[in-house]
RNA sequence: UGGGAUGUCGCCAAGUGGUAAGGCACCAGUUUUUGGUACUGGCAUUCGGGGGUUCGAAUCCCUCCAUCCCAG
């Protein structure tokens, strides 16, 4: 009998051509919709019934079982609570991250598996193997970095079978198929980020902030801000300060509410040769001081050489390279080769 | 109150008689399953106000206003 596969799909493209990769590989492919936002915010109308609709019609298609999960709850608390604390602590949390260690890879699986499911599948450009994670073949979409919180175990019930193919390959196979997501633009992880703008979900959240200086590298004001907790480190839009060269954030203090700012370039504060890492979670065996790995400290991002120790009970990651606006907050992802050894969260 | 300097888009800043550079910010779009970055495009009929000279002025003259600096 062929294994039982709950696939989830998002109503996206690739999530549309693993459920039928899937389907021709000779699995037992359900489809499912996992609703995790349906809110609509200001300015926003929340996508998610079309989304829904359109997974569906690629199941019908297909010919597949078709399901929906409704996680709003858990999302909400999980990942999105996650998101605003975060802001408020004045870091600059990646949500997807925890969207896929919490919900993706841990709610879904279990509910799936609970379910009668043997295997769980997802769109992401990036292979399971084994246990393992490795890098999606198509360096360019590669989705690894976001899923470096995925357990040994969770991999082990999971397929990625985009994760060998090039972006381009997925659309024309979508077309091929004669799918009915095989044209959809692209959609963005999170529905309502990106579409709304993380400052005004913030706004929403949370409302006005108070007002604080914007100081620059000199010491010297040079404009007032809406509240620290908006401006990311290494950002360079938003501030409503302007003359002669653009301002970055090179950092803030949440408890005086300042948000600090440069000009220059080449600012120490703008560049780093070390990580600290905490929230430290190792896929299959933990780093090896002494040997050579590669680091992402955002998505996207060109990997670094790199090696690690551990000094004063804390995690260090040695950059060959210097790094520009390393941010708390956010992930550093090594890399063994294609293998994601894990990674952690900067401090 | 004397003496000096300056006033060009929200900010910085070219332009000293020939019909308003550029940068920042901002806005729009592209790239992107976080935030951010980057890229492309848009953005002063007008040069502190008012007179005058001239075919023609932000650029010359007069005057008023504002700001800054040094004196006191």
């Amino acid at each position: 009998m062929s294994k039982k596969v709950y696939v989830g799909m998002s109503g996206g493209v690739d999530s549309s051509v693993t459920a039928a990769l899937l389907l021709q590989q000779g699995y037992d492919v359900t489809g499912v919709y996992m609703k995790n936002w349906s809110q609509d915010l200001p300015g926003f109308t929340c996508p998610w019934q079309e989304d829904y609709q359109d997974a569906k019609r690629v199941a019908v298609q297909l010919g597949i079982d078709f399901k929906m999960y409704d996680f709003e709850t858990e999302y909400r608390q999980r990942v999105v609570d996650y998101m605003v604390a975060g802001y408020q602590a004045g870091i600059t949390p990646n949500p997807d991250i925890m969207c896929n260690q919490e919900v993706k890879f841990k709610l879904f699986l279990d509910t799936a598996l609970a379910d009668g499911a043997d295997m769980i599948a997802t769109g992401h450009y990036s292979r399971s193997q084994d246990g393992k994670l490795l890098t999606g073949i198509d360096g360019n979409k590669d989705q690894s970095y976001f899923l470096y919180r995925v357990t040994e175990s969770a991999l082990r019930h999971s397929l990625m079978p985009i994760g060998e193919l090039e972006k381009p390959a997925v659309r024309a196979l979508a077309k091929e198929l004669g799918l009915a997501t095989a044209d959809k633009k692209d959609s963005q992880g999170i529905c309502f980020v990106g579409k709304v703008g993380i400052k005004d979900f913030l706004l929403a959240e949370l409302g006005e902030q108070p007002n604080g200086p914007i100081i620059d590298q000199h010491g010297k004001l040079v404009g007032e801000h809406d509240g620290a907790l908006f401006y990311t480190i290494g950002q360079r839009h938003g501030l409503n300060v302007g003359g002669g060269l653009p301002y970055y954030v090179v950092g803030k203090d949440m408890a005086k509410n300042e948000v600090f700012v440069t000009t220059d370039l080449q600012d120490d504060r703008l560049w780093h040769r070390e990580l600290n890492l905490t929230s430290l979670h190792w896929i299959n065996q933990p780093p090896n001081e002494g040997i050579a790995y590669k680091v992402r400290t955002r998505y996207r991002a060109a990997l670094v050489d790199c090696s690690v120790e551990t000094r004063d009970g804390q995690f260090v990651v040695l950059l060959k390279d210097d790094v520009r606006a390393i941010t708390p907050g956010q992930s550093a992802v090594l890399y063994d080769d294609d293998v994601v050894v894990g990674g952690g969260i900067v401090i």
